[in-house]
DNA sequence: GCTTAATCCTTCCGATCTGGACAAATTCAT
DNA sequence: ATGAATTTGTCCAGATCGGAAGGATTAAGC
């Protein structure tokens, strides 16, 4: 953890903490979220993420104090402006009735799961076995956020707009179908000549996710 | 690769395959499946492959080469079980009306995807960048699988069973939706409290499939 | 059966990479 | 200009990969 980050909650430091310091951090806090979620955090040395940052090694150290920390700090960074962003949007649309506000948080879900795939690609990979990484991801974000979306979706079902069924399970569902999806845009390029980068077909992914999950609305 | 899977391809050996040869590369192909489905191709060491099977690591290059060969033969081995797995169960409702195939396709395709959790994760881990061995596993067994599959979803689209838009975008719905969700059963367990251990609730994740990607059919 | 040669396994080695530690050098806020 | 904050260069002990070399096992032919 950083000097500065540590003086949050310590006494107040001695020194201000210099430009360039934040630039060093964010730029490690960049290289670690695309290297972690391209190899996976023990396919992730912390030389790579260094060399990706262009910036010496033991700077990890420094600003990180070791890999863990680093991961943890680059994970919760991803997520938190995640949360941020949903909750902006759903706060934009919070006069609109359910089923407008349930649209808007695919499309927000969808447009999100595009521009950061490393969110939901660190998901799959810490997914994959268990560790404390995924207890912390799990308690400090991911449970947070679930609970609440699926309330929302309990409403849903009640009003006959959603399928009926275990709310958590067709919630599960439609994230994989946006997020997961997205996660795997590299692989659905070829299998299904499907390509998220083209105009327009982020769209016809949220248009099915909705026509698929909320029927009865025409879908677009 | 092996003397003896070379040998199916090039002039007769000399000596016919030994018992405990086939032993060995079955431990070390289950290892391997196991460790790259957890850790990713590059997370994996082959010391840990050869520990996990119990065996000497320089068995790895003597049976297969290398650390990219045996992730070849390991991913092609769990590969094409789960099309002699699909085909069989397929063949078993050809009589059957297309709905009642897309059902049996759904719950052969979630009850393997939950056995053999490493053929997903393996998906997974693999996308999460370019690499040849994406490009082999694109080729070599999604790609086809796909194309036949999606063949017949066009139909049920046509015979407004399954909702309409790019039927190729939709079966990635499908497939996520069961072979994704079980590959994060481990986060799931964690996010939402199911537990696809428990019984019943993996036919409650394909009776949901169903009934959100082929309405109209009760789904159950 | 017994030999013998192909097949299979084990013990080693060298080069590289790993996460992390440290002190010396540099930069910058005060 | 002073000293804390930050960066740099260097080092470490252990793990990593691929492979060399020789020993053990076993199928095939006598």
């Amino acid at each position: 953890m950083s000097e500065a980050v540590a003086a949050t909650e310590a006494e107040k430091p001695a020194r201000k903490q210099q430009q360039r310091s934040l630039v060093t951090q964010h730029k490690l806090l960049d290289a670690a979220t695309e290297a972690f979620s391209e190899n996976g955090f023990k396919g992730t040395s912390t030389r790579d993420i260094a060399e990706r940052a262009g910036v010496h090694h033991p700077l990890i150290t420094y600003h990180f104090k070791n890999k863990d920390q680093l991961w943890r700090a680059a994970t919760d960074r991803i997520f938190r402006e995640f949360n941020i962003s949903l909750v902006k949007a759903m706060a934009e649309v919070s006069e609109a009735d359910p089923r407008a506000r349930a649209e808007a948080f695919v499309r927000t879900y969808v447009r999100y799961a595009y521009q950061r795939p490393a969110l939901h690609k660190i998901i799959l990979q810490e997914s994959s076995k268990p560790s404390d990484r995924l207890d912390w991801l799990v308690e400090n974000h991911l449970r947070p956020l679930f609970d609440e979306v699926v309330k929302s979706l309990k409403v849903l079902q009640e009003m006959g707009i959603a399928p009926a069924g275990n709310p958590a399970l067709l919630f599960n569902m439609i994230r994989v179908s946006a997020g997961g999806l997205l996660a795997l845009s590299l692989e659905i390029k070829g299998t299904s000549d499907i390509d998220f980068d083209d105009e327009g077909e982020l769209d016809k992914l949220a248009d099915m996710i909705i026509r698929v999950f909320f029927p009865s609305s025409a879908g677009d």
